[in-house]
DNA sequence: TCGATTTTTGAAAACGCTTACACTATTCTC
DNA sequence: GAGAATAGTGTAAGCGTTTTCAAAAATCGA
């Protein structure tokens, strides 16, 4: 470790709005004007403001403004978890919208727990976020009242209820998008089917895919083995394991159908170091169709769900709300099942 | 599409801190200090306004905080994508320390584009964010000189530069990181290597990469075969099908060294569909180690970065910084070689 | 050209908090 | 128990914008 002071020197003065009209010669609520609505101006003072805005350096004071007219033009969202490739590809587009718009995203994280996530709101609250993104319906009574007390626009996005129409939901069914895939396992002719579901509480997600994959075995009158369900944290290290707990013990599951692309990519790893082959011995299949779940080896059976688009959508109808005072309005999209080469017979069929 | 009426109703007018004040029969002077220093006030007033706050749900206006106290607890980081699970892990660990000490990280994305991060900046200071954690040198003149008149402590990552002793660094050497990962390629025995670079303007991290390949080609007396770097922008498909380019025409090539996993996942996707074998057929490296390095078929050689290091001390030194006033320090960091199955000794050698 | 409009501009009052300063309790010292 | 020191609290002046309201300037119609 090598080091050196690099202590930053006293802040330069920043040029304040002030300045600005002082140096134009106008009054504050023209520089004012300015920023907000050029049009208003007469083009000759405009062009006098413009002149003094450069000659200044001068970038106006966010907080300034915000505390002013009583917008921060940040939007928040809390995602379970920051770092996954899952959401990553969600708050990407969703920054890129808002941001083309001039807004702001602040992202938080909750961990997947529930009490984290409402101290997580609170301080985006206290940040004065215009609006607000959440994933799921889960959340404590105490954040919701926090969030009608607040009174800003909230989207909830990847997991459709019925039962809440009151709340804006741009997002899809979980139980559907499994079932579809389960569907497909049984039709390739298996009948001991494992699933490996994230953690489920707090996460209605991971319920809903796990409540898709019952009522399809179900739906074709197909038991469920015993120990064929197992529950893990989001973790490629916790999903091997515990794949290889459902391929152990003459448990006979031929499938192993995973509440997401990560589990799956854990269940890949595991198979590997057992020698079992995909699909030959075992199929697995994934959820989300993530970037990489066309590089894995095999590349993976999943379900593309349509996280871009949800983005795109919650952004345009934050915009819309925001800027127009356009009602949020609640969209249902449909995910759709990508088959890859994880996917087989059960071993010995013919 | 379904769709229902959703309009949040007016807020309901927040409590503000002089209506704490009042409940609690203190000034707003007191209540303040509760927010801010709590422990000088004596127990009873304490209590009293502790009461006031809970039964108000009384939530304070960060933007009114931060005009008042000219500190805004926020974070900026620019990252060139925010998307990507590279910097995803990055900003995740970020994200976390910091928040435990009460500042919110905002991030925004440059694209790989200079010119688009210069706006993000701006964007960024407007918003008056405490410090900045960047990624590499490479910034525009612009941006530069407004760092330097905004007067924040700002750290670079990822990029170690030894002509930069002005410059708070914690990062690590790309030319010796993929110098140990060539090495390690020629130790095998291979004589004619590819380099899958991604897009290197405005980009140190991919540069530098490269230029490390370079030396060590000469190092070893190994030419550079004709059309054997590969330069593309950092997305799989374009990966997958510079990979062809480079195996195609009789280049004779062994040995692919991509300039990160997610290039590398491309090269191995495309070499699967060529049916081409790895390491059997050709050897395949990545760069960064990320999560699913060990999930892909087969397991990639890469090098690891010490990305949750790096953010780790970012926050702490920042922290530090901010809340204490001491200095900022440069740390150099050193990554290391993760031996997996994607690589082999060349085709033919006995 | 004159009054009636309409468009631009400016003065000054917020916005909700922090903090310097002054002042009043409380504690300490002998 | 008096005086000095210390701890705790309140008053009020900002912080850099936006925005209301009214005045000034430009435009229009006849």
């Amino acid at each position: 470790m090598r080091d050196s002071d690099k202590t930053g020197s006293g802040r330069g003065a920043a040029a304040t709005l002030a300045d600005v009209a002082r140096q134009a010669g106008v009054s504050t609520a023209t520089v004012s004007r300015y920023l907000n609505q050029p049009s208003l101006l007469r083009p000759d003072k405009r062009a006098r403001v413009e002149a003094a805005v450069q000659a200044l350096g001068y970038i106006p004071h966010g907080m300034a403004r915000s505390l002013a007219s009583a917008r921060s033009r940040m939007v928040g969202a809390v995602f379970p978890r920051i770092n996954s490739i899952l959401f990553g590809s969600f708050f990407g587009e969703l920054q890129r919208r808002l941001g083309e718009a001039g807004y702001l995203l602040v992202i938080a994280s909750s961990e997947y727990t529930m009490e984290i996530e409402e101290v997580q709101v609170r301080e985006l609250l206290a940040r004065g976020v215009d609006a607000l993104v959440l994933v799921g319906h889960e959340h404590t009574p105490a954040m919701w009242r926090m969030l009608e007390q607040a009174g800003i626009p909230v989207i909830v996005t990847w997991t459709w209820r019925d039962d809440r129409p009151e709340t804006a939901q741009i997002a899809f069914s979980n139980p559907e998008s499994t079932a579809a895939i389960t569907d497909h396992v049984i039709g390739l002719g298996h009948k001991r089917i494992g699933f490996l579901s994230g953690r489920l509480r707090g996460n209605d997600r991971a319920a809903g895919r796990l409540d898709g994959f019952r009522r399809t075995l179900d739906k074709h009158g197909l038991p469920l083995a015993q120990g064929a369900i197992e529950e893990v944290p989001f973790d490629i290290d916790a999903a091997a394991s515990a794949f290889g707990r459902l391929m152990a013990g003459g448990s006979g599951i031929t499938a192993v159908i995973c509440g997401s692309d990560l589990l799956a990519m854990g269940a890949l790893r595991e198979a590997r170091r057992l020698g079992l082959a995909v699909p030959n011995d075992v199929t697995v299949t994934g959820h989300d169709d993530t970037e990489m779940a066309s590089c894995t080896g095999p590349p993976l059976t999943t379900i593309n769900t349509p996280r871009a688009e949800m983005a795109t959508r919650a952004a345009r109808m934050l915009i819309d709300r925001l800027e127009r005072a356009e009602p949020l309005q609640s969209v249902r999209l449909e995910t759709q099942l990508v088959i890859r080469a994880s996917c087989g017979p059960p071993p010995g069929s013919t």
